[in-house]
DNA sequence: CGGTGTCATGACATCGGTGTCATAAGAACT
DNA sequence: AGTTCTTATGACACCGATGTCATGACACCG
């Protein structure tokens, strides 16, 4: 591969003006230039950005670490959501940016991270995202203070920089919804407690039903174990036995996330409960390629994964990261699942 | 950021001699070696990958250039397919081997390619993947022949060694599995025929009926325009109109690929055809989370993505990169959309 | 016409490592 | 004891770029 001094030579001038020629930096007459392009070009010569962040001590470089690729959920099983939109959203941001991204994928396993962070430290990138795939608790390898961190999805003891979604004020705005469209009894199958997103939007869950002045019933509200995928529709169904069994039964329930409302959907037609005429269902996430594909379409809330990826980037890119956690709202997705209590009512009235 | 003579002046050792203890070149006697590590660790030493690759002439960096990451089609509507999973698969066999993986996405511009694969020439990567999103023919941006190219899911006309789906042997296959089945009316909604993918598909369809003995009707045969997805429906419906009319209509229907299937899916019930008892359906791509998720499962063809990746990391990794066109192999995945035609006669009889 | 400023360019040091070769101290051998 | 071999280590140049400073050629100005 030529070197900038190979150029120099071809072009009968020093490596500094070739130097000077690539970066605009001194003045040279347009007669060197030319000829220096020429030669540059004649040579194929692609700058060495090795050499030149030596000396610049700027790599150019971004940090990526996930598990996104790897564990796409779409071929295994137990994993979270799409977290690759996260991906997403930051790639949409550095590509504008001049930053590369160099992306190193865990395969799963959280002890590769020190690993991958020294590999990116080698690398002396400028910034390091973390991304997890669900909402948690994460304690990262000792990284050099001058590396900008900024985590993803999940957050730390240390206070590092950190973009998460709202889980409370999301679960808050569909409950919200549901009981300004007249549902006042609202069952909700919740995520095991040992999730930070389930504590969250249990809590949203309880201040929305304050806001409209209705009783918090703990009957209506049961923690599905997720743990086996194949114990779920059983699980779901006993619940639904239990929720359609109290003198007060609900007339809609929310489900932890989107993919246990597709069991749901399942369970229920099996049970020959028909949605929404008889049940209204909602869920958690708005998994777009489930939300919209099922029938009937699924109401949700979306997780904000994009845009959390943007906002990571940006504050990355920026240089100001928010000391404190960043929250992202997501939006609620109102789709078919839900009926209006009041048409629900109305239609039962006259038959 | 502590730099190798920054180490060797707290050892008290010259800067070659922590090179020795890093690297495991010569001969360091203990005492020093511990010491030197000291060092490093109080100091909290990161070797520059920078000043190492300028002189070794080894970046350990392997380029992916793709779409996978902006165009993943669970957001946008008209794109191809999960060739995320080609990324999953590089990113396997990479997370195994010492390098580094350095991921450029295109955002979907192609004209984003030549910018990107100049960046990944600066920084000195020894091997370059580029993966398109479905099976095409390409032309690359100049390379410096020094660096090794492999494409996935692409070719071009230099030749460069490419991975590449089997879709002539694996639509074979799938309509040989039909008629062996009993299956001789055998409908296919092709794909427009600008596409590589339903040249080849169109082929091993023909060629599994000559094999299987059968004629080859052209009215059994209908090109479906997927430019408009919002048209669809409409042209599909007009497609089965147009094969159940025909004197010996079709038992069972090929989809030029999955999502074309689940569009179907809906037409099909609207006009009050049950899958599978009146009409089987195949699809192709084996796009997982539609081909599971619907209802009756969907008898499709792998695009055997994930492999592809494996492949071509492979290829680059062991050097040995082949100069004909890798083709890589999709299993048929039988599912519950697929009757066989010998059971159907016989419930048919049976009523 | 000499002094000053600008333009175009090059010499040289430097970034942080590693390859080459030299060298000093013992150990082993004659 | 002198020679040779090994072991442990350092001096120094070099990889490919860029920052600093110097220099020569003109142009401009009073």
């Amino acid at each position: 591969m030529a070197t900038i001094y190979d150029v120099a030579k071809a072009a009968g001038v020093s490596p500094k003006t070739v130097s000077r020629v690539m970066n605009g930096d001194g003045p040279v007459s347009p007669a060197t230039r030319s000829s220096v392009r020429k030669a540059m070009s004649v040579l194929g010569y692609v700058p060495s950005s090795a050499a030149r962040s030596i000396k610049s001590r700027k790599s150019g470089l971004v940090g990526l670490i996930t598990g996104a690729i790897s564990l796409n959920p779409a071929t295994s099983r137990p994993a979270g959501l799409p977290d690759i939109f996260i991906v997403q959203g930051i790639q949409e941001v550095m590509g504008k940016s001049r930053a590369t991204l160099l992306i190193a994928d865990t395969g799963g396993d959280a002890d590769q991270v020190p690993a991958l962070a020294r590999t990116f430290e080698e690398h002396r990138v400028e910034g390091l995202i973390y991304v997890t795939d669900h909402h948690q608790e994460v304690v990262l390898p000792p990284i050099a203070p001058s590396t900008k961190v900024v985590l993803v999805n999940c957050f730390d003891r240390q206070g590092t920089p950190c973009i998460l979604p709202d889980d409370r004020q999301g679960q808050f705005d569909l409950v919200s919804r549901l009981t300004a469209e007249g549902h006042e009894r609202i069952g909700f199958l919740t995520l095991p407690a040992d999730l930070v997103a389930a504590r969250l939007r249990h809590e949203g869950y309880v201040l929305a039903l304050v806001e409209a002045d209705l009783d918090y019933d703990p009957n209506l509200v049961i923690p599905i174990d997720t743990a086996d995928p194949d114990a779920e529709p059983e699980l779901l169904r006993a619940a639904i036995y239990r929720l359609m069994a109290l003198p007060e039964p609900p007339s809609v329930i929310c489900c932890g996330n989107d993919r246990l409302a597709v069991v749901l959907y399942g369970v229920l037609r099996e049970m020959g409960i028909s949605i929404p005429d008889e049940l209204s269902i909602a869920g958690y996430d708005n998994y777009q390629s489930l939300a919209e594909t099922l029938y009937p379409t699924l109401t949700t809330v979306e997780l904000p994964y994009r845009a959390m990826g943007v906002a990571a980037a940006n504050a990355l890119l920026s240089g100001d990261a928010p000391s404190s956690p960043s929250l992202i709202q997501g939006a609620v997705f109102w789709r078919q699942s839900v009926k209006s209590f009041y048409a629900e009512k109305s239609i039962g009235r006259m038959k």
